[in-house]
Order: C-alpha cells, then sequence, then structure tokens
DNA sequence: ATCAAGTCTGTAACTTGTTCTAGATTAGCG
DNA sequence: CGCTAATCTAGAACAAGTTACAGACTTGAT
C-alpha cells in the first residue's frame, strides 16, 4: 500500500513556508509542550513554561500556537505522526479486519500507557477543543481514520464501512477519557475496543445485515 | 418495570441533609448555572456571574460546588432526571430493541438541539472532568445507562449486552462533542447513532456470532 | 549596504477560576 | 433567651491563560 508522501502534505496547513530558524522555534516548542504533559499531563502544560523552556517569549508562542488547546493538538498531530509510521512497520497480524483493528488500537493504547499524563494532555485538550480549534481536531481525526483503514486493508473503504470507522474512533477517544480519569480499567477499554469493532465485521460484503434507514 | 425510588437516593450523596434555605440556595444556583449556559455554553457559566444571578457569594457557591466542572456535572444529572422522565412517558415505539435505542438517543439529540449553548456546557464539563470529578460523572454514566436500558426494555443485561452499552455511550458522548463543536452534522450524528446502535442486534439470543476473543 | 516590513523579546496588564480572611448571620441546643 | 458552632457574605488576593505594546532583531528586496 503506497501512500507516503500523501500525510506530510496535509499535516501542515503550509500557509507561509518557515524558515529554519522557525521551524527550529516550531520543533522546540513542541518538544517542550510534549515533555511537560509528559510531567503533569494538561495542568503542567502552563504557556509561560514552555515559552520559558523553549527559549522563546510569550507571544511568540501564542503567535505559533493561538492557544493551549491548539499547542496540545499540535502536539497530538506530532505524535500521532510517529505512531503512525511505527505501527506501519509492524502491521497487525489478525485474521479479520476487526481482529487487526482492535490489535492496531490496542497497541496505541499501550504506547498510550506508557506516557499516560502525555495521553491525558494530549486527549483532554482533543475533546475540550472549541470551534475555533476545528481544523486541527479534524486533522487528527483524518490521521486516525488512516491508522484504521490501514490496519484494515482497505483503500477504497463503502459507506457504511467509514460509518463504523468513525463509531470506532468515537469510542476510542471516549473509552480513552473514561479511562484517563480513572473511571474505567485498563481491561473494561480493552473490551470496549474489542466491542465496538465487531462493527466492521458487520460491514463486510457476505455479512447479512437485517436493516433498513441507512441512508447515505 | 418499578424502579422509581431508587433513582433519588443515588442521585444525591446525601451527606449532611440540607436545611430548606440551603435547599433552596442550590437550586437556585442550578438554575442560574442552567440559565447562563443557554446563553453562551461553557464559557458563559463565569463563577462570578453564577454566584452573584443566584444571590449568594462567591465563597458559598464553592462550597456547594467546589469547582466550575463540578457545577456543570451537576447541572448535567438535573437536565438529565428532567429527562429520563420525560422518555419514560412516550416509550420508542420502534420493534427492535436497537431501534428504540436509536430513537430514544435521537430524541435526546433534539432535545439537546433546542438548547445547544447549554448541551456545549454540559457535555463539555463532562469531558474535562478529571479524577477530582469521577463520582459524579459517573452518576451521569449511570443515569445514561439506565435510560439506554429503559429503552432496550432490560431489566437483567447479560454482559454482553452491557458492552454493547457502554459503547453506545461512548459513542453518544464523542458524536455530541463532534457535533457541538462544529465538526459533524446533524445528520452525522443520526447515522453514527444508528450504526452503534446495530451492535445490539449481536448481542440477541438468536444471532449469530462468529467470534472468539469475547472474554467475560 | 540599506531600508521597510515583518518577527521576536520582555514585560505589564487583563480575565476568570480558585482560595483566603474577617466579620455578620443562622441553626441547633440548653 | 443566650450561647456556640457552622454557615454565609463581601471583598481581597492569587494563579494561569491571554492580550497588548514598545523596542530590538531578521529578512528580503533593492
Amino acid at each position: 500500500m503506497p501512500a507516503e508522501a500523501k500525510v506530510d502534505i496535509s499535516a501542515r496547513p503550509a500557509s507561509p513556508p518557515l524558515t529554519e530558524r522557525q521551524e527550529a522555534r516550531r520543533r522546540r516548542i513542541l518538544h517542550a509542550s510534549a515533555q511537560l504533559a509528559s510531567r503533569g499531563g494538561f495542568d503542567a502544560v502552563q504557556m509561560r513554561e514552555v515559552a520559558e523552556s523553549s527559549q522563546v517569549a510569550l507571544g511568540t508562542l501564542y503567535r505559533y500556537f493561538p492557544s493551549k488547546v491548539h499547542l496540545l493538538v499540535a502536539t497530538m498531530q506530532d505524535q500521532l505522526e510517529h505512531m503512525h509510521g511505527t505501527l506501519r512497520k509492524k502491521p497487525p497480524a489478525g485474521e479479520t479486519a476487526s481482529e487487526r483493528v482492535a490489535e492496531t488500537l490496542m497497541r496505541a493504547f499501550r504506547a498510550l500507557q506508557r506516557e499516560p499524563h502525555l495521553a491525558d494532555a494530549m486527549v483532554r485538550a482533543l475533546t475540550f477543543a472549541d470551534r475555533s480549534v476545528s481544523p486541527e481536531v479534524d486533522q487528527v481525526s483524518r490521521q486516525t481514520t488512516a491508522i484504521i483503514l490501514d490496519a484494515m486493508g482497505l483503500t477504497d473503504p463503502s459507506p457504511a464501512q467509514l460509518s463504523a470507522v468513525r463509531v470506532i474512533e468515537h469510542t476510542w477517544h471516549s473509552a480513552l477519557i473514561t479511562w484517563l480519569s480513572g473511571r474505567a480499567s485498563i481491561a473494561q477499554v480493552k473490551i470496549d475496543i474489542e466491542t465496538v469493532c465487531r462493527l466492521i465485521d458487520l460491514t463486510e460484503p457476505g455479512a447479512a445485515q437485517g436493516n433498513k434507514s441507512q441512508g447515505r
């Protein structure tokens, strides 16, 4: 499945091309953000501290990322790219599409467990984001969709399959939140993921679907 | 299905019984909260304004609700009780359990559409809540579960059914967020709800499930 | 090399959630 | 009624996100 370059193109809004120093600043900021987040989660990412850690004035930080939520969502985009790359190297081994998706998400989940504070910061920012961050959040969503479709081994999904993927993403985000806020165990998240992934089986060609009103 | 009184018991932590004046204050605060939220959503619920609107000192507000998120989650509990009562009066008419659940959730969704700002405030608070609010958020979750099980017409759900309900709740919350932040249309939310509700069909006695690894 | 436009820095100010304090008020009790 | 503990009020104070601004530094074009 050859689809490497496409990601990088859509990743940046690419409005004005950044100079080298600017690219370096941006990278320092994202690094500081991830670092602080890894320590104490959402609350520990304080804009003044991010600015100081990344050797940038507060005003500059806000020029690069117009709010804390923007910053953390961008941090998530960054991490997601890593993740997608990593996952691509070792594709999931399951037989059915739903097994492979569940395996992929559980692998991502285990990665998040290694940095729970970072996960907290990123996921909280994602769900707290208001309309002003929609484009960036959408980008994260597209990236996530791409990862799931990859795991399914699809290049040209049907509408029903896209719906299933949407629901899987919903479940993934919400399950993460319940885990992060201590209301669900790791085992519980696993069950939820496995449960929702069975939706995929319903969309397979041979599956008998006794349904109506599944418009567009 | 006789299960009326139970809700009220678990609804309040019932630590110290409130005096009449205190109950009145609590009610004024919740009312002011809902009112402000209906105007401008999460951001419009400012603690100083809530205090003023409800004729209570700021310190008192914080004594009743230890944070803005606590306040909004309590507001949501309040609204949910209304909702559950309303829904109970006109049970959904669908033939299958999944149809009835989808109908119920869509009805709730339409109610939220009438007060989108209030919905914004409540849902944002719910997903932004950290561990310190877990008990309250859990209470909301239980109430939501009860509504869904009601719609299914179940009193004694199987583990598989509970899993399905959990996933439905995940989808419900997350779909609401995408709608509130303008990243999904009302139609899209409808599709997502209908899609996830088909999971219920998989848990019915006669359903053929070609699955493995569905532990406990 | 020089100039204009755009960036970056350092710092103060403003906003809103949260905490703290000192002095009234209220509730329960003898 | 009169006392004591708890509660409530008004207002200041603090914390962190965000904005504003004046002056220094870069950049790109000439």
